[in-house]
RNA sequence: GUAGCCAUAGCUCAGUUGGUUAGAGCAUCAGAUUGUGAUUCUGAGGGUCGUGGGUUCGAGUCCCAUUGGCUACCCCA
């Protein structure tokens, strides 16, 4: 029926949903500048050799890829025929491709810093907040245009960076009235030492997917999956003990510490997380042996935050350490730690959870009504220093009965009316009504400021 | 990429084993009311039932295809 449309997985924003988005932006950010980073911003879409082989298999499938222009021009005819059979083949080319929108934010990040690291001042903290595109199928909680808040901290292997980006998170959720979020944390080197264990190191990957799902879809199907991606039924109990080690943030990590003797690269992993509970005691950090996440840029800590546990949604944001992820751009040994904020998933929540204030909405302060051309000659006279105090106003864009410009105040939720007429053009003076209460009073234009003023507590 | 559910007025939906001219609430517009609304009353407009095909004397209803939406898997914020 209805031709016009948007495409899938994407939306559009009305006022009240604006508000209420901006309302979790502004939150981000004020924290983000009361931490000291500085704000970036990049294009859209990425060079697609930039984004391609970043983010895994299952990655490169979900980038939304844009259509070389010219491509009908004759002489890149050879070139685009090549480039069709080449990706009939399965394979990326970029004879029809050259650019990509971007996936996340931190490969533009890194390949900014690679760009830019003779300019800049290390340690790098930035941080970032736009839109992000995955072809992905749509649901609950995925889209495929969603934003992303990012801040990294790069030229820097101190924990420090990782404290504070967990009171980052915590400050932010703390402040959207989200208080029992949980930060998760895991590290890398613990996983490496546990692939270690099993005898079979080159299955980290394979590790780290099922046991990612653990609290999804409980260790019998995960051990099912280990078995079909042929591990041995030794590293499967090796997989399992790990797995079953539970309590508190302290116990885990004893219990961690025998289980992974003699791996040195274990024994750092520990000795981060135990940095790290110690310092963020105040926030609701909980080591989790599970969290695995699937980029596998990620080398040190890892990030993930979950949602109030009342409420069915996955992870609202993610992080970790990566030690050379400028590296995939040819400059090395830049290490580097961030975080992301899921906006969408977190205004999802907040919107379960009715979190979100009702003084949000910003709306016109008064509604002056259009009674005749020398009336509103001089509604616009009072309007325009009514502005100048700050207080919004605007007229009736014509003059019709009283009751439709009384229906147009309410349905915009204006809190007040200013009638100019006749004998009020002639006295120079105005009625303000007050709609919640019903209350008019006529005063004179002079005295109106100071009145509305104190009526809308301005 | 795979699977399940759904599609009727601007919105939310009803619509009997297939049977006359497809309904309700809300919203919109007009009037009762030429300077006072939110709470009243009266009236009006608005649908080729997502699209295309089939079965049937007859399809909103049954069958097939297709498009779109939602949900789940894979993966992820």
């Amino acid at each position: 029926m209805n031709k016009v449309g948007i495409p899938q997985g994407t939306r559009d924003f009305s006022a009240s949903i604006v508000e209420k988005r901006l309302y979790i932006l502004n939150t981000i950010r004020a924290v983000f500048q009361l931490y000291g980073f500085e704000p970036l911003e990049t294009p859209a879409m990425e060079n697609l050799n930039t984004l391609i082989g970043k983010y895994g298999e299952e990655g490169d499938k979900l980038l939304f890829k844009i259509l070389n222009n010219g491509l009908n021009d004759p002489k890149n005819h050879d070139k685009a025929k090549r480039g069709f059979e080449s990706l009939m083949e399965g394979k990326s080319t970029t004879d029809l491709t050259e650019r990509a929108l971007r996936y996340d934010l931190t490969i533009p990040f890194a390949r900014y810093v690679a760009m830019h690291h003779g300019q800049l001042t290390f340690p790098y903290k930035r941080y970032q907040m736009q839109p992000v595109w995955r072809a992905d199928r749509p649901q609950k909680g995925r889209y495929r245009e969603f934003t992303q808040c990012d801040a990294d901290i790069v030229g820097s292997k101190s924990l420090i960076n990782e404290c504070e980006l967990a009171l980052i998170y915590h400050r932010v959720f703390t402040s959207l009235r989200m208080e029992n979020y949980s930060l998760q944390i895991n590290h890398r080197k613990i996983l490496y030492a546990l692939a270690e264990l099993t005898g079979d190191a080159n299955k980290l990957t394979d590790i780290t997917v099922a046991i990612d799902k653990l609290d999804k879809i409980g260790w019998q199907k995960v051990s099912e999956e280990l078995i079909e991606k042929q591990l041995s039924s030794e590293a499967i109990n090796t997989i399992e003990k790990y797995l079953a080690i539970k309590g508190s943030n302290e116990e885990i990590l004893v219990a961690l510490k025998e289980l992974l003797q003699n791996k040195t690269e274990g024994e750092k992993g520990i000795e981060d997380l135990s940095f790290l509970i110690h310092n963020l005691t105040a926030t609701n950090t909980r080591i989790d042996l599970s969290l695995a996440r699937g980029l596998n840029y990620y080398t040190g800590t890892i990030f993930e935050v979950k949602a109030p546990q009342d409420v069915k949604m996955g992870s609202i944001g993610g992080g970790g350490r990566y030690d050379n992820l400028t590296g995939l751009f040819g400059v090395p040994d830049i290490p580097g730690v961030g975080i992301s904020f899921g906006v969408d998933r977190i205004y999802d929540v907040m919107e379960e959870l009715k979190l979100f204030p009702n003084y949000l909405t910003t709306r016109t302060d008064v509604l002056f009504f259009n009674l005749g051309k020398e009336e509103s000659a001089a509604s616009f006279q009072l309007m325009e220093n009514l502005r100048n105090e700050g207080i919004s106003a605007e007229i009736f864009h014509e003059a019709v009965k009283m009751d439709k410009q009384f229906k147009y105040a309410e349905k915009k939720q204006i809190p007040v009316v200013a009638i100019i007429g006749n004998n009020e053009l002639e006295e120079n003076r105005v009625i303000i009504k007050h709609l919640a209460t019903g209350k008019q009073e006529q005063i004179s234009t002079a005295e109106s400021i100071l009145y509305l003023k104190t009526l809308l507590k301005k």
